[in-house]
Parts: C-alpha cells; structure tokens; sequence
DNA sequence: ATTCTTTTAGACCAGTCTGGTCAACTTTTA
DNA sequence: TAAAAGTTGACCAGACTGGTCTAAAAGAAT
C-alpha cells in the first residue's frame, strides 16, 4: 500500500502502534477496527483507505514484524561469539533494544506464532520459512558445544539456558508492566539478569576441570 | 448458589468448563454469555436462573478455581520432602494430574493471576491471601538449602528451577495443544522432564564434593 | 386427577458495536 | 483556479450483547 508507506512517520507509526496493540490483545476477530482508528487518532475512513480491508492490515502486520524481526534482531546477533550463553546474552540484549522500540510488535509477534504456521497467509510464508531458518543458524549455529562439562546433555542443558533467558524476560515484563520505558534505569536489570547467567556459566560449563 | 450446586454433576461440569473455556480465551468483558449456554448446550435462560448475571458468574468461577488450586494442588504437595528439585518436581506431576482434570481451571487462573489481585472481588480477597500464604509455605518452606553448590547464590538458583519448570510445561502444553488428553501416553515426557532435572541437580547440587 | 412448585427453553428486548461506505470537506499540487 | 489527493465522521445493515419473560414441561403433593 503506497499510500500508507509515504505517510508521515508520526502518524504511520501511530497507525501501527494502535493495530499491533489491538490485535494482539484481542485477536484478529475480536479486534475493532473503530478502536484502532480512535487509539490512532485518525478519522475511520482513513484506515480503509490505507488498507481495503481489516485483514489487509492484518497481514500488513505480519509482513511488517517479520521484518523487524529480521532486521532488527535476528542479523544483528553476532555469530562470532562461539559460547553459547554469551550469544544469547548478547541476544536479549538486542531483543530487549528492539522491544523498547516497538513494544507492540513483540507481542504481536507472539500472538502470530502461537496460533501456528497455518494462519499465515500463504505470500508471507516464504518468508517465515526464512525467518525461522535464520533464527535458527543465528541463535545455533556456530556453537563451542566443548564448553560444556561432560557429564550432562547438552541440548538439555541448551533449553534449559533458553528457559532461563525466557523466565527473567517474562518476570521483567510482569514487573514493569505498564510503566513508561523511557523512564526506567535497565542498569540494576541488567545486572541481575548477568548473574542468572553467571550461574549457568558456573553449573553448565567445565572451566576447564574436566573434558 | 444452591440452585446451582445441587445440579447433576454433568451438566455442572458442562456449564463450568464451557464458562472456564469462555472466559480464559475472552476475558470477562468480551465473553459471551451466548457463547456458553451454546457450549454448555442449556437454554439461555438457565444461565440467569442459576446466576444472578454474568459477573456472579464470573465470581463463583473464581471462588470455585481457588478451592481447586488449594484442595487438588498446594495441599496434596508433601513438604516433607526437604529436596527443592524433587519438591517441585512433585508438585509438578500434582499440577498435570489437576489439570488433566479441568483444563480449563488452569487457564482461567493464569488470567485471573496476571490481571492482579485489584479485580478479584473483595469477598474473595481474604481466600485469595490464604491461596498465597499457603502456596508460598508449600513450595519455599522446609528446603535443605545446604544441598547446593557453595560458589552459586542459592535464591537465584531456586529461581532457575522454576523457570525451567515452567519452561518444560508450556513446551508441553504447545506440543499437545489440541491432543486429547487421555488418549496421550504421558511417560516418556515424564522421563523428559525428569532429565531436566537431573541435568539441574547435577549442576546445581554439590553432590558432597564441597560443603 | 388436580393443583402447586420447580425447571427448562428460547423468542425476544433495547441497545451496543461491527466492518465498511460515502458524500462532503480541506489540503496539496500544477 | 481547477483538478487531485487526503481526510473526516455520519451512516449503514446486520450481528451480537446481557438479560427478561412467557409458556410449556416435569415433579411433587394432595
């Protein structure tokens, strides 16, 4: 829709803020288009306008995450860094930059992979397909699997480093939930955030006692 | 509501478990009480008969899922067991057999826990703070903390458990979202789940060679 | 057999909200 | 100044809302 991508920055974003938030509190049928148009500020003709159709934004919302997905988190992951729990630090701390960006978009993103790969209309699934291709080379590929100590599983242990990255991020979701991001000092969160990692360092890796 | 209770325990179950279903996936505003007679295959009027509105409705499904959590989950955990790891894990398996039972139960109180204690009605309040006072005392007290490594902060370690928990249970929930329950055999996720485990006490425990 | 009470169903209510349209108005462009 | 592009919100038919009420069915009591 080239009327909606030459809009100005202020109001397109707006428009976006105001869609990916209503859907993904509600899902898409349940989702009002009047509240859109009233969150965004914009009269409701206009929405209609930039998009034929409630779903042609929908899908206009996916294409759009994936794309900061791809962008904005997945290629800027460094995948020199061989250690595995430094990568996913590394990680979370470029989802984290992007979330703060675009709050909405991470749980919309959410939303859209939760009810499955089915829903995705059929132009974007090539792209997914990519998308997830490459979270997977950027997030495991490249992995000094000998850091581990040998007398546990590593891919074990590997789900076991993801579900601690998960739990902190949904903890500090729950816990500043609501507050203004700018406002807040992620310094202290960060820290504590390090020291679960310095733990599973501690417990996972060998450190050159055995192996 | 005595009308209610003294009904035939199917068609309890039914209008439970379909006003569960309802409100988990909508929330209390945009459920439909239409949507709930239709999946509790009762006449409209039933619902008003035995509920003052759909608020007394929402209400009793709340005192009802407490009384759940209490009775089916935090009361049958041993705490005896003095093993945060075989403590949890147990309480793990307490869950599934709980939730096996009413699905829906378990839902609907994830949603009625993240919206925060503000909306719960205040009659319930004083059941809601003996749920936590009880919980808190079932999962944190009367651990061996001496069981842990010495160079790992041992609360953060706690933590880690939990979110591995967590993490292993909503894979599992993804995995089989759908399945019918009872016809899923459930022990090779059990010996799953149970490596996670060991993998956890391994690396988290002392195992007597320190401390 | 008759009356009285309790259950049940779903048609119905007024009102809200739905996705989407459209004529009228303003702003930009040429 | 006129054509084009952008913008608004009143408006549409229809779906759905929480809740009511009548009338029938079923049960109980006499």
């Amino acid at each position: 829709m080239k009327k909606f991508q030459n809009l100005d920055r202020d109001k397109k974003t707006r428009i976006l803020n105001a869609a990916f938030q209503e859907f993904s509190e509600k899902g898409f049928e349940l989702a009002s288009t009047n509240s859109i148009v009233k969150k965004a500020n914009i009269g409701k003709g206009m929405l209609f306008y930039y998009f034929k159709n409630k779903k042609e934004l929908y899908n206009y919302l996916i294409d759009f995450c994936f794309d900061i997905t791809i962008d904005e988190y997945l290629l800027k992951i460094n995948i020199e860094q061989k250690d595995v729990i430094e990568r996913f630090k590394q990680a979370a701390i470029i989802k984290m930059a992007a979330f703060a960006e675009y709050p909405d978009v991470y749980n919309f993103m959410g939303t859209v992979l939760l009810k499955g790969e089915e829903h995705i209309p059929d132009k974007l699934k090539p792209k997914f397909n990519r998308l997830q291709e490459l979270g997977y080379s950027r997030l495991y590929e490249n992995i000094d699997y000998s850091l581990f100590r040998d007398d546990i599983e590593v891919d074990k242990a590997f789900q076991l480093i993801q579900w601690a990255i998960e739990g902190y991020q949904n903890k500090l979701k729950q816990e500043l939930y609501g507050k203004n991001f700018s406002e807040i000092n992620f310094d202290p969160y960060w820290e504590e955030f390090f020291g679960y990692l310095e733990i599973l360092k501690t417990s996972f890796y060998s450190k050159g006692r055995d192996a």
